[in-house]
DNA sequence: CTGAAAGCGCTTACAG
DNA sequence: CTGAAAGCGCTTACAG
């Protein structure tokens, strides 16, 4: 009837009446039906994102950052949690997740169940996915959003050789296809100084798969600088370091990634390369509403460029040790 | 028609149609409407949590506890971010959050906000919240649970006092009524060994907050021990201990709550109490199927009960420094 | 065991 | 500017 109007803000309805729908709603608390109205529109307004462990730090920010833009457009998020890349798991959550009148899916595709997770959601359902920069294929064939990680490794591992380092070691966090960007972009500024990269350690998401993983590099005297995959993963080095002995930055010089809440505090305090989750993830969304109107002007990023931010723990190489 | 029974599992399919029915499903990639179900059952298979910022990690690691539970029954979940805690930014969280067919909300109350938004919900919604275990008055009103923080912090003062501190500092995370019961059961612990307690310095969630409110305490020798609201104002606290010069644990011991993934991995690792989020997650959606079908019966809590972590940085008091 | 009918609470043309 | 009608895609009694 005329309340759906009024709701709704149709400027087809007299002050009078519109006052008496309004006071009529108040009266009787009423509130709409979600359902009821997805159900005629024929499209939800709401979106799921589907991502790995949300306790990461960059899942959780861009998490955070289509809830924000949604949420100033009315809309609504959904989670859809990829517990593990098998198959079965991958298919239960797109059948979990993927409603035919969903308002849309965003898919955190950094990581290989995210990327199967992409490649399983059906036609027909409004889509973006937010991806490693190196991830072309997948690239070209969905509407996506990426930081470029690639250029942010390249220029930590450049602010390392640039303080005198002959080499920096990378320990890394899984790829989501074949290799992952950042270790490409160390690779790359090696190659560029003329230095043959080493193999990099292939670490998990956490500290405590970081601090296992370098137990071997850690007693390496040779090594001066090294590169982590993520902020946490530079703390369970730091921490296998300083266990061995080793005085950061005296000994050896460490440089983390995307620049966590917890970073400035870290002891001493972590030099890392800020990346913005949070504005890819107002991309993602802007993107999202492009693709189900692809009449409305296509959305500037807002996402800000990988920035460095130095802090305490990358210096020289100390003389007294390269003797 | 048939379709929807077989869907559903209704056993009063014989097994030839229902392969029929199977196979077109197949074929045609059909997938059912979630908005069409929940409108004609009138409550919908999701729930949505409220809670202020998901990038703190009780809120994070209890958001994961009732996803988990919430997908091994099939629900969805949505999450509703409370920004602030003025009157209209709750209404709007409400009003965003409160689907009347909506399959049931859980409101984290941990802060202001949250209590705010708890007492707002309207009624006819299955709702149960998480609360503080101190905030006796919700705790009457509405079906809850709650983490013993009071417990855990008496247990963490007296192991400070009992290593031969003077006293106990405490840097408290904010209250959501109007004392915390971090707060409450420090002092108890203090009260219990006949000491009389010292005013606690309020910070905010984060480490910049504990760095900033640590500030002049970090600078008073007669502090020996702090035990700080979490393990985020510890890593705070412990910068700005260790910039004053004061060497963890042996002029100053220092105790976190909640032992966060990188705790162990601190610069020293933290002794803290460990507080199990992810099992209270679990607890919260039980319930809130408990209160939607009382007929079940009342589930059985799972959250451990809070545990000290005892690391590195808490120890006796050096004699040196308290010549 | 299977199908036809009504209804969930909205929205969207369509008449007045 | 306002209301009556049909329909969104399911589920739930109700007949066969």
């Amino acid at each position: 009837m005329t309340v759906s109007r009024v709701i709704n803000g149709n400027p087809n309805v007299s002050a009078p009446t519109r006052q008496r729908v309004m006071a009529a709603i108040q009266r009787m608390e009423y509130r709409p039906s979600r359902s009821a109205r997805d159900l005629s529109r024929g499209r939800s307004r709401s979106v799921t994102v589907m991502t790995s462990d949300t306790s990461l730090y960059g899942r959780a920010a861009l998490l955070r950052g289509v809830e924000e833009a949604a949420r100033a457009q009315g809309y609504h998020i959904n989670i859809g949690v990829l517990d593990s890349p098998h198959p079965a798991a991958i298919r239960a959550a797109i059948d979990h997740s993927c409603d035919p009148s969903s308002g849309g899916v965003v898919v955190i595709a950094f990581d290989a169940a995210g990327v199967r997770a992409l490649r399983a959601v059906p036609p027909g359902i409004p889509l973006v996915a937010a991806l490693e920069i190196n991830n072309l294929k997948d690239r070209r064939t969905y509407p996506s959003v990426a930081l470029d990680d690639r250029a942010a490794a390249f220029t930590a591992t450049r602010h390392l050789l640039e303080l005198g380092h002959p080499t920096v070691q990378h320990i890394s966090i899984p790829s989501s296809t074949t290799s992952n960007a950042r270790v490409q972009g160390w690779r790359s500024a090696l190659r560029a100084a003329g230095i043959t990269p080493p193999v990099p350690i292939q670490a998990g998401w956490g500290p405590r798969a970081a601090y296992e993983a370098a137990q071997r590099m850690v007693r390496d005297r040779e090594v001066t600088a090294v590169l982590c995959g993520n902020d946490d993963l530079a703390l369970g080095v730091i921490h296998a370091l300083q266990q061995a002995g080793r005085a950061i930055p005296d000994d050896v010089s460490v440089i983390g990634f995307d620049d966590s809440p917890l970073a400035a505090f870290y002891a001493p305090p972590l030099t890392t390369v800020r990346l913005d989750f949070v504005g890819l993830g107002h991309d993602c969304f802007a993107l999202l509403q492009h693709v189900v109107n692809p009449h409305s002007p296509r959305p500037e990023r807002v996402a800000q460029a990988p920035q460095l931010i130095v802090r305490e723990t990358a210096a020289a190489p100390s003389r007294s040790r390269r003797i």
